[in-house]
DNA sequence: CGTTATAATTGAATCAATTTCATATTTTTA
DNA sequence: TAAAAATATGAAATTGATTCAATTATAACG
């Protein structure tokens, strides 16, 4: 390859200019400098580029060529370099979201579509992280952000705290357990629990709750979807430990109580985990400011 | 514009590696250069381009854009620049041809579908020369061959001879002049002229023969095509004068005498104008030893 | 977990290429 | 035909890219 950009470019300004000297200033170049480089061109073909001893600078056959490939190049590398520079300026970017958490999507679905609007060009993507190790995939570059409540040590990775909940025990109102100021763990030894479909050890109701009590409930079902959840304990056919902001929007409409997990309640944080790298990006960010602005 | 081509290549080749090193020995440069290469462009747009601190050197978004455009550039780059070596060589090239003589159809049509064989990457078109002077369009780049008996004096075209022929008067047999040895001016004083529909003073028969003896025929008639022109004359409806090579061949078939113009005959030569520029080509040189050897 | 091997970065020096400057040549215009 | 405008050219200067040598980082291995 011999050809470079600038050949090209300079080719496209001669060609709209009448002379080379008139090119030459809108290049911000000697009209010296644009006669040897359609030298060396031409050198390097070896054919004429222009016909030359005529007034207004007529292009060859291989002139024409070459301007029509400037017509097609030109404008592809123009955009991609401001594509670039609006990456580098954070104003432009993926950002594919891996949860850890099914619950979350109560709250991440609405707040991407405010985020949308502040951030348009930001290609959003959310996937549910089940088949891979998020952080790893995290660093590298599968995805863009994480949000979790495990903060994992990984050097390229920082984990930026988005809020904290309470877990709360979701029943219905006229529900035995409904009247308990708090719930212990035996409360849940004749209940059926409702969860997520995860490992058991991926749930802070086991994890942090029933495991160090020793207790096991007496049943347990899956359901994918929070509204489902919410349903079932409404119509009593078990019980389901749910962050707060699941259940303050939807206590009133679905008819169910709260009530805290263990004498001094159960709490978790949600932490984004992004890339050290892209940290500072404006459309991170934008992301991390959104979301403790919607749960400050 | 900051990005060349040597960065697209760059790119490119690394993103098909395992490493710099490996790139920068199918690109014929140091690793160094390359690393150079890409701090450079990452500084340019202060963005990454790679994920670093990963084994398999990773893209980042930015990363792929360029690898994508890339993608696209270089092979489109590489096209025009094996065209143009292709032109240079003068194995594809336009060879866009005027002629000025109507008969010249008649060994032209059949002598380019010969030409075509050989040279399958030349772009042929024929215009017949009457809305521009065919000269300095030659010289413009607007037309690339002229075929003329005229040898006019221009100094970036050259004129090559193609070959010599003889204005002939084609007659019916039975006509009275079909019986004397040669043509002089006054013959024609009571006839019907066929000529093709051009300009008096385009007309050899006129500057050269008809207009030196102050003679006007009895009648002229146009017609466009020579098939048309030899039916009337040996329907006996009018004399015409036609190149010898015409007649040579169509002479049996539609039944005609020929007879030379004046006591000495009346003779012209074809030219070829080219650009000197083009001369050398190989498809200008290709095309002016075929048309020799036709009428050799 | 430290050691070795491999790969990438860095800064300085070198080398190559492009641009400018000054001037000559060519072409156009009056 | 002279003057003006445009282009071409060669040498010097500048810029920019590449290499070299050394350092630092990363992966591999015992």
């Amino acid at each position: 390859m011999f050809l470079e950009i600038r050949h090209l470019l300079s080719l496209k300004t001669i060609s709209e200019s009448r002379n080379l000297s008139e090119a030459s200033e809108s290049l911000h170049l000697t009209q010296s400098a644009l006669s040897h480089q359609i030298k060396a061109i031409e050198n390097y073909f070896d054919t004429q580029i222009f016909q030359r001893q005529h007034k207004p600078l007529q292009l060859t056959a291989a002139g024409r060529r070459l301007v029509e490939l400037a017509d097609s190049v030109l404008p592809a590398v123009a955009d991609v370099e401001y594509e670039l520079k609006q990456m580098a300026a954070g104003e432009r970017g993926r950002l594919h979201i891996t949860i850890e958490c099914h619950a979350c999507f109560e709250w991440l679905l609405p707040a991407l579509d405010q985020y949308r609007e502040t951030w348009p060009d930001i290609e959003i993507d959310i996937r549910l992280g089940m088949s891979f190790e998020p952080i790893p995939a995290l660093s590298q570059g599968k995805i863009d952000l994480v949000i979790t409540s495990d903060r994992l040590a990984a050097k390229d990775i920082v984990f930026e705290e988005l809020f904290n909940y309470q877990a709360m025990l979701a029943v219905a109102p006229d529900h035995p357990l409904a009247k308990k100021e708090y719930i212990v763990a035996e409360d849940l030894k004749n209940e059926t629990l409702i969860t997520y479909p995860v490992e058991r050890n991926r749930l802070d109701v086991f994890t942090k709750f029933l495991f160090p009590a020793g207790i096991e409930p007496a049943a347990t079902r899956q359901a994918e979807l929070t509204a489902i959840i919410l349903q079932l304990v409404a119509s009593r056919r078990g019980v389901a430990v749910l962050p707060d902001w699941v259940l303050r929007e939807t206590m009133a409409t679905n008819n169910l109580t709260t009530r805290p997990i263990g004498a001094s309640g159960m709490f978790g944080t949600l932490y984004a985990a992004v890339r050290k790298t892209d940290r500072q990006a404006a459309f991170i960010e934008g992301f991390i400011n959104m979301t403790r602005e919607i749960h400050g």
